[in-house]
Formats: C-alpha cells, structure tokens, sequence
DNA sequence: AAGTTCACG
DNA sequence: ACGTACGTGAACTTT
C-alpha cells in the first residue's frame, strides 16, 4: 500500500493507494461501513464514447481519507471498485453526470444504478452562485470551490498536474491517457478531489440553509441531470453516407466563392479589415461601427450590399456587390462545414450515433446549453440541410418536435400577474376567424390597443413592443429590429404599458428587490440570479426566462413519468425534440403535447406538436 | 486573449 | 434623469 499524507484546512488527511489483494480487502472493509461516499473518475480524455476509452482509476473518499482504486489494472481492482459502487447506499460526486456516463460505458454500472444513489455537488454549487470567476462568482469547478469554501491553500488538482503532463513530455490532450498510475502526483490529487467534494458538500447544505435553497429544487436539479444524462448516453443517430455528401458540397460551395473574393483582393474572408477595405476601395460606403470601433462588415451590412434580404432573396433595389454575395456566401458554407458537417463526421461514435454535452443548469437564468461534440441547440434552421445529417433511432423512426406556445409571453402574464393578457390565454374558445392559427397574442394585444381594424403591421409593432419587455430593449432597439419608426414604437409601448400597467409595476418591483439583495434576485422556485448592478434593467428577461425554463424541467419530468423518456432526444429551451416509432408517433406526440401543458398562476401554458419525417431536417422544409 | 462574426431560443 | 434588447457556443483573425 502506498499512503500521502496531506494536510486540509490544517487538519491531516491520508490517501491509500491499494497495490495487493490485501490492500484491496482493507479498502472494501473500510468501505463497506460508509453511508456516504464522495466518489470521483480519472480517464483518458473526455470523449466517453469514441472507440480506446479507458476508465484509469476510481477514487472513493470521506472528509479524512480518500482510496485511489487503479481500475485500469483489472481483475481484483475492477472486482473491488465494482463492488463498492454496486453497494455504498450514497455517493457525492462533483459534476455527476461525466462520472456516471463513464461509470455506465466502461465499468458496467448503470446510469439507472447511479443516478439515485447521487448527490451533486456542482448542482448545490451552481444553485447558490451559477457564475465563473470571471463573471464574478465563486465558480463552479471543485478547484475554485474547494478555495472558496473548504481550504484557501486548496491546490489547483488539474492545473498542476498538467503542468507535470508537460514535464513528462505529454500535453493537455494526451497526459490523463499517458501518466503513469504509480505517478505521486497524478495519486495525490486523485485523492485529494474526492476529500474535496466530501468536504464541500456539508458547507454548501449550510449556505443552502442560510440562503433559502429549497431541498425540492435541489432533487428537481438531480431529476433533471438524470434525464439528460440518459439523453446523452443514448446519443443521435447520424446518416454518415449524407454526412459525407455535406461535407463535399459545403467544400465547395466555399472554395467557388473564396476564388471569387480573392478576384477583389480579399484572401480571408474572416478578416473584417481586409473586406471593409475591398467594399470600400469598390466604391461602397460602410457606415456601422463595432464596439472595438472597426467598420463593421457583419452579415446584416453585407446582405443588402448583396442586393439580399433577410432571407436571402433577391431584392432589385440595386446592382449587387459580387464581392459582398461572395463573402457571404463563402462564410456561409465555411462556418457550416467546419462547426457542423466536419464535427459530425469527427465525433460521430463507433456505433454511427453523436452524442451532445447537455450543461443542465448552464445559464445564469438556469437554462441548459450544449457543449462540445454537438452543439445541437445551435443548428441552424432557416435551412434543413444541416439537420437533415440526424436521423431516427430506428429505420422505422421519424423525427418529431413539441414546442410550447408564447412560453415567454405566458411566463410574463403569470409571474407579473397582468389581468388583460391572463384574459386573452386563458379564453377557452378564440374566434377562429380571428385567429385562425390558434390563440396569437400579438394580435389579442393588437386588437386590445387598435380595435377590430388591427393589421398585420399593427401585429408585428406590438409583438415588438412585447418582446421589448421581455428582453428589457429601448424603443430604438425594437424600432432597429422591427423596421418600425421610433416614434411609431414610442406609441406602441405606452399604449402596451396602458393596457398592460402590471408590467411595469412588476419590473419596478423586482428592480427594487434586486438591488436591496445585492443583485441577486430569486426565480419562482427559488433559484437564485445573480444580476449585474449595471443591468438591473435585465430583471424582467431573468425572471421570465428563469421560469420558462423551469416549466421546461417540470414537463420533462412528466414526459419521464408518462414513460416517454426513450423517444426524448434534445431539450431546446422550449422544445423537446423527439424519434419515435412511426406507427405511434401520434400518440406519442399527443403524450408529449399533455405533459407540457399545464397551469403557471392560473396561466394556461400550452404546447404543440409537430411530426416531420426520419430525419430532423423533415421538420425544416423539404427533406426527407 | 480579445475582438468579431454567426449559429440558436 | 438617462438608457440598456436576454441567454448561450464556436470558429477565426488579430494581437
């Protein structure tokens, strides 16, 4: 047995690093008798489910002693690691749900198994302060919290075993594959992370305590990872054939247009300096401004350069600029091929499926992001050709999406308790003359304000106005993205205020609450929101997408209760995307649909359905 | 590492 | 009194 005694917060700590049989059984007894277990991995990298994935070491601790298990070593060491995880009544784990995935993929411990025994501790961490150190928070990676809350002197565990990694001659990249197991550093702070979150977690129970954290928002957090975690595992299956055939004509589409933009001296098309110089050497007169104070060559100048509009069609208002389309066009099919096509084809899995990196209580207002492989929030869907790469799980799968409707607009009637806008959701019975889409509040506000005259343009100044509220934006933000006059939007958003006066009085109220708890202001189900002093403004936008996003979380665990969990792909903010059985999938979707409806303060929140074909692109336009 | 741009809800 | 659209992830260029 090797042992390191260390020193935490002044008090002695000991790690075994068990190298016998014996030492193995020592470990077990030990074990066997701890209700309570923090509990951390070491692996060769990150990527979970690419092919040569290995589980190095599993450590098991308390806040006196950590044990380092080298479960690459096999046989008895796998035997007793296995033991000990399949047997400890609970685990504490910092970032659970990689240690899980890892657990589940390469030491046969199902996410099924763990999942319940877990307390998180970067779920508690993130509930009391979701910000970075460079945000100003505490931070929410164990190194940062251990100094925060468990001991000053807290080394940084990863930074200097990288540093070490570089001493061996290894990097970032290849140093966990590569250390020795017998290596003093890579052992100590295998066991010091594990004592570390031990120690953790007692102190944040303490602030949860005093801060008013609820307990039930802290297993609603862990329900959650649960879910995604399962999303993750399973992954989304890609058409690779089509891959491939994306992949060759993004390539191209590039090169035709970057030989067109080197015509005019333009050899990088990324370069904002080198294409505001050409434009402007061509005779075009640039005029916007970036925050650095560069001219400003952002798609929004170049497309009516390009005699373009918004969606890309032709205008005929002027002679296009070949150099503006050119660039466009190149950028395009750059940034598609390189952050979509070419990602998929790398991380695809040795099974053909991509799996996402889902962040469940990412955002500052606790919305989830996703990370790394496959940023699968972030596909672009004015065009189906990227989405049309993920495909059904099954041969006889087709693609499906439930949305909520307004969910933001709703959020805001509820929480602000605004009488007239409560009045239009909740009418049972909309004119379908009217509205022949359904209930549209823009136009219910439209109508509230201009009368039976109301238009369409009418329609889209006071959808303006409404989401000017929503996002805390000034009358000449919603007039730029309206294309309305500042002073036909000045209009628009007091006549909002005097149909609407609870909103106001709401934003006011919460400013207030705001800055008299620091900035930090708390969400409906306790969650706390930390707020810039200077951005008080942005109260409004981080209650209501603080809350839409915990209807999300509820309604996917009705969606889990309801047994829908198999079919559920992506979490979208306010959608579900879903592969289904193409003989159920109606019934499917209307389980879906029954899920995410509820009732938010009397509030009805509502969802829709919508069936595409096998593959995601189906529900963007043409594909197949 | 900062700045710019572009993809999403 | 004034004025701020909100929240993300990622690639590429320039420094």
């Amino acid at each position: 047995m090797i042992t390191y005694s260390h020193g935490v917060n002044g008090e002695p700590v000991t790690i075994f690093v068990p190298e016998t049989d014996g030492d193995l059984r020592t470990f077990m007894d030990w074990a066997r008798s701890q209700p309570v277990l923090a509990l951390d991995t070491e692996t060769t990298g990150l990527d979970i489910f690419a092919s040569g994935y290995r589980l190095r070491t599993v450590q098991f601790g308390t806040t006196r002693e950590a044990w380092v298990i080298h479960y690459e070593l096999g046989g008895r060491f796998v035997e007793a690691a296995q033991y000990i995880l399949k047997r400890c009544p609970r685990f504490l784990i910092h970032n659970a749900p990689f240690d899980w995935l890892v657990l589940d993929a390469h030491a046969n411990i199902p996410l099924e198994s763990m999942a319940p025994r877990t307390t998180d501790t970067k779920i508690k961490a993130t509930l009391i302060d979701p910000r970075q150190p460079q945000e100003g928070g505490i931070g929410t990676g164990l190194k940062p919290l251990s100094a925060h809350y468990v001991d000053p002197q807290a080394p940084d565990t990863q930074g200097d075993l990288t540093a070490v990694f570089r001493s061996l001659g290894l990097t970032k990249a290849t140093g966990w594959a590569g250390i020795d197991l017998r290596h003093p550093t890579y052992n100590l702070y295998a066991g010091l992370d594990v004592i570390y979150t031990a120690r953790l977690n007692p102190v944040l129970d303490a602030e949860h305590e005093r801060l008013g954290v609820r307990p039930a928002l802290v297993d609603y957090e862990h329900e959650i990872a649960h879910m995604c975690a399962h999303m993750q595992r399973a992954g989304l299956v890609l058409d690779l054939e089509y891959v491939d055939t994306l992949r060759r004509m993004l390539r191209e589409e590039e090169e035709k247009y970057l030989t067109v933009a080197a015509r005019y001296g333009v050899d990088s098309v990324n370069s904002g300096a080198q294409v505001s110089e050409a434009l402007l050497a061509m005779g075009e007169t640039l005029t916007e401004q970036t925050d650095g104070g560069a001219l400003k060559v952002d798609k929004a100048v170049l497309l009516p350069l390009a005699d373009l509009d918004r969606d890309w069609v032709s205008i005929g208002a002027r002679a296009p600029n070949p150099l503006a389309e050119a660039v466009l066009r190149a950028k395009r099919a750059g940034k598609w091929v390189t952050s979509y096509a070419d990602k998929f084809a790398a991380n695809v899995d040795p099974n053909g499926c991509i799996h996402p990196t889902i962040n469940t209580l990412q955002a500052r207002t606790g919305r989830m992001s996703i990370t790394g492989d496959f940023a699968a929030q972030t596909l672009p869907s004015s065009d189906w050709m990227i989405r049309r790469a993920v495909v059904g799980d099954h041969p006889d799968h087709i693609f499906g999406s439930v949305d909520f409707q307004a969910i933001e607009m709703r959020v805001l009637a509820a929480l602000a308790d605004v009488k007239r806008m409560k009045a239009g959701f909740c009418d049972p019975d909309p004119d379908p003359t009217l509205y022949p889409d359904g209930f549209d509040i823009h136009m219910y506000t439209a109508r509230l304000i201009k009368g039976a005259a109301a238009t369409g343009r009418d329609r889209k100044v006071f959808k303006g106005a409404g989401f000017g509220k929503v996002y805390g934006g000034g009358i000449s933000t919603i007039a730029r993205q309206t294309g309305a006059t500042e002073a036909e939007i000045a209009r628009a958003v007091a006549e909002y205020d005097r149909v609407f006066p609870e909103i106001k009085r709401a934003s006011s109220r919460w400013q207030r609450e705001a800055r008299a708890t620091g900035m930090v202001t708390v969400s409906v189900t306790g969650r706390r929101l930390p707020l810039d002093r200077h951005r008080a403004y942005a109260v409004v936008n981080y209650q209501c997408q603080s809350a839409a996003r915990d209807v999300l979380g509820q309604a996917m665990i009705n969606m889990r209760d309801a047994g829908l969990l198999e079919y559920m792909k992506l979490p979208i903010h306010d959608e579900i995307v879903f592969s289904a059985p193409k003989s159920d999938a109606k019934d499917i979707a209307r389980e879906f649909e029954r899920c995410m409806t509820m009732d938010l303060y009397g509030v009805p929140v509502t969802a829709e359905a919508d069936l595409g074909a096998h593959s995601w692109g189906s529900l963007y336009g043409a594909a197949a």
